[in-house]
DNA sequence: TTTAATTATACCGTACACGAATTAATCGTG
DNA sequence: CACGATTAATTCGTGTACGGTATAATTAAA
């Protein structure tokens, strides 16, 4: 159980905000991949749903929104985007016809030989060492469950 | 200095990503402030704007870019938004006319007696106590402007 | 077993976020 | 003083994000 919060101790300038922090942060990142991405006419969150689907092919559109994190009103647009770049095919569930499922194709895959590049460029501007990038990543999705979970409709 | 990227190590999964539990819990956050925000009828940048504002009043815009880590096209309708709500003023410098400074209205400055109970509210949500908050604050900030001097252009 | 409730996805409108280009004002150097 | 370079802010186009709503398919209930 964490201590209660004091009111005369609350953060009052953004600086000390816990969420503009992660707010500003996100977008640090995003420009830091915005060159590296340029050249594969990626997006940011068009990337991450490419790098889940590496990991898993075929998942439906639910799924990846879980995984996401993202509302499927997000998703949709996004995933017919990188459909029209040609590197995922759409296709409707058979069993169950309101699902549609995901799945990579030679183009889409292919991309994946650039990943790992990616993320050593992206590390290294952290100026962090891979153990602390892990404990800080432990620490930030903790937090981000923990405000899911109180945010999230019973 | 941090060790060496060692290739073999890097995260593959998103769940492993820093940039993507970044971006991950900068969304759980806005999904956390909206319902108390939408109460004020502000948006979340929008509310971290005005917070700026309150701590410092009469900033120019390229100030709230500099304090927000966002550009002017981003800010720049923003503010139009918090003006045609009647909560800040804008005007333009009468040394230097490039310049537009933005100053709160009596309406901007009374959404101030809501902060520190939609502060603690946050708070509350991430179920850490205010020490490990600090902590994890100056870890990220850290991170943030590691990220941003990697990035900016010399 | 027809209807009612739920679920999966999509559509629409609003508001960021940013790259690129624009405009207007100021500065720098000859 | 002049005029090209720089700077501050704006405009525009594209792509997220999400609340609210719609649609169609599946499931549950009466």
């Amino acid at each position: 159980m964490p201590k209660p919060v004091a009111i005369d101790d609350l953060p009052k300038s953004v600086e000390e905000f816990i969420c503009f922090n992660i707010y500003s942060a996100g977008h640090a990142f995003n420009r830091a991949y915005s060159p590296m991405l340029k050249e594969l006419n990626l997006t940011y969150p068009q990337y991450i749903a490419l790098t889940i689907l590496w990991e898993e092919d075929g998942l439906n559109i639910g799924e990846l929104c879980d995984r996401l994190r993202l509302e499927s009103n997000t998703v949709t647009p996004l995933l017919k985007r990188l459909e029209s770049l040609g590197h995922i095919k759409r296709k409707r569930g058979e069993i169950d016809e309101r699902q549609v499922f995901v799945s990579l194709t030679p183009s889409g895959r292919a991309l994946q030989k650039h990943a790992a590049n990616i993320t050593k460029c992206i590390i290294e501007t952290t100026g962090y060492d891979l153990e602390k990038l892990e404990a800080l990543v432990k620490n930030i999705s903790n937090l981000r469950d923990n405000v899911m979970r109180a945010t999230a409709v019973p």
